[in-house]
DNA sequence: CATGAATGAGCTTTCATTCAT
DNA sequence: CATGAATGAAAGCTCATTCAT
């Protein structure tokens, strides 16, 4: 992804640059503001990433590691699927609430997720399919409703989750993953449990 | 909106700016292309708007018109609160299935939201708000769980629905509103009703 | 210079497009500006006018007569060519007094008079040829000192003046006509008169 | 003035722009224009200045420092006030033969004055103070006549010079400095001397 | 390795002017 | 005659990116 492996002191400043593209967007960030944020020089940036769209894509590659990290961790967990499923919703809340200059920005790109296809693959890797994949499981371990559809659900809950968190980060500028986990989680629960 | 009240033959036209908006998202869409896509000449868009901002907050708002009318139209349906979120929820969907394009753009600039204040105003009138009632509604006539938290919950709703329409709309390039409907309702349904 | 006669109402309103011109310069001032300062619409302006610097010219051309009047008539005046020069400052400096606003305007425009030939050509029929016909005058009559040369002395005359009314034009937006007269003009008939 | 000091190259080949600003005005003159003249990219202007305008300051800075330099020079030369007054005319004339395109441009914007206020003021310091201040010295030394107001009468000189300078640079394109100084300087030399 | 300096390629916006009524 | 509406043709300025050291 990068040209260099990253200088670990770069690396943390880097994160700096998230909140820039937080507040005013990708467009409208200028390398130079994003310079100025971290204190790394324009031509420093140019010497380590191939443009600004990379230095995007590292952020946001290093923010879905993170979430597909904790789906893993969520999913390789006790219980049934619907159990696991619950721990996701709040692990994913958790990540946001963790990192929520990146979520936003993340949640910014969603929608130009059909331009950027590599995004749109990292997501479903991360999120989706782990999701779907858990669904299925649960249809066979009876703990999910069979008929539910894999493929809008986990769309539908990656909505629910993000759309949820993001409307507490973005109106309140705060989310406190446990009681915002405990709204979700539950509604989902309910909606897909076996009757 | 306009500084001057828009000419019919160019509203209609306007209406094909969405999909140079959709396409290749705001910033990426010069003005050069609006004129191109809706065959109105640069100067005579500046002459009818303030700018290409003014463009897109035209047409969002011209989406939430929609929106709300659906979901106002929902709401003075029959049945309890929980039918009529309900038929909010596939008014949501038919809409995002007909105006596609201006769904995605919509969508797109929805974590913008907290930059264009008046855009958070509008989703929240057109569609968080009404939610929001009709779930306090809900609980008084039995028909919705009274642990439902109706800030959170409104904005749950939206993430389920929107995201799994775009979903279709960006993977599929189509959105069958009925089905889609079914999974969504159907599984909001049981997650919300008074147990 | 007007395509038609311009009727009498305009006359009077765009008079008050000086005003406009002086303040922010021939270039920066729009067509709108004239437009609104004047309250005759964009296109009537146009129907009377070639264009902006038709307009221009139309202003100056009628704050030239002034001065060529007042010229003439103080050249028509009693007493040697010392006095009447005399006179010809006192009335050029009526005149700044009488149209400040125009006056601005037209020495802002001096030194493009190489761009507008028509415009050297009116202030030199307006003042610079009379003046310098007067002190050819004055060597024949003997009130004018022999040594003066008649080019260069009717500029410096005309820039003794206009600029020091400007002076206080700019800088006091004032202009005492009888006090600046009696300073400059003796000045001027000191270094003047036949030794 | 500029944000970064400017690279000699540059500073010489920026002179170069003076003669655009004169031949077409300062608002007639496109950055492009620059550009070309100067064969600095425009990108490469934007990085050094802050604006078109900021360009023409620094040119009519420069001159304006010339000017300052003559005239302090001129006052600190022998004789008495009146005959340091007398260099100090020669002296403007000079800079005016040698910079005409410059005093061109700078004459342009006199009475553009009023609205640059650094301008007015710029050409305070370099010519009307030091020039007021000597008018009164003369006063006081018994060369210069009492009755000479030093506001208007330094106005008056200032006229004087620079718009015979600027009649001879318009009209014949050359300016014989020591001849028009001679017509000038005897001028204002008996115009102001005691009596 | 890192960076200050430089720039090519656009982009939004403006405005004098025209046109249709 | 007069004018609201429309537009062609720039123009100033920005910014991602490259280069020379």
């Amino acid at each position: 992804m990068t040209l260099r492996p990253l200088p670990a002191p770069l690396r943390e400043r880097l994160e700096l640059a998230v909140s820039a593209f937080a507040e005013k967007g990708f467009e409208r960030t200028r390398m130079e503001d994003v310079a100025e944020v971290t204190g790394i020089p324009k031509a420093t940036l140019y010497y380590h990433f191939q443009g600004k769209e990379q230095i995007l894509s590292w952020l946001l590659a290093s923010l879905l590691r993170d979430v597909a990290d904790a789906v893993t961790r969520a999913i390789a967990g006790p219980g049934t699927a619907l159990d696991r499923l619950d721990a996701i919703v709040r692990a994913q809340l958790e990540v946001m609430a963790a990192r929520p200059h990146a979520c936003r920005v993340l949640l910014a790109d969603i929608s130009r997720a059909g331009r950027i296809p590599e995004l749109a693959v990292a997501i479903g890797d991360a999120f989706l399919l782990p999701v779907a994949r858990l669904l299925a499981e649960g249809r066979t371990d009876g703990s999910i409703d069979s008929s539910v559809d894999e493929e809008a659900t986990s769309a539908l809950i990656y909505g629910a989750v993000t759309v949820t968190g993001l409307h507490y980060l973005v109106a309140h500028e705060s989310l406190d993953a446990g009681r915002v986990g405990d709204l979700v989680a539950g509604l989902l629960n309910r909606g897909l449990r076996a009757r």
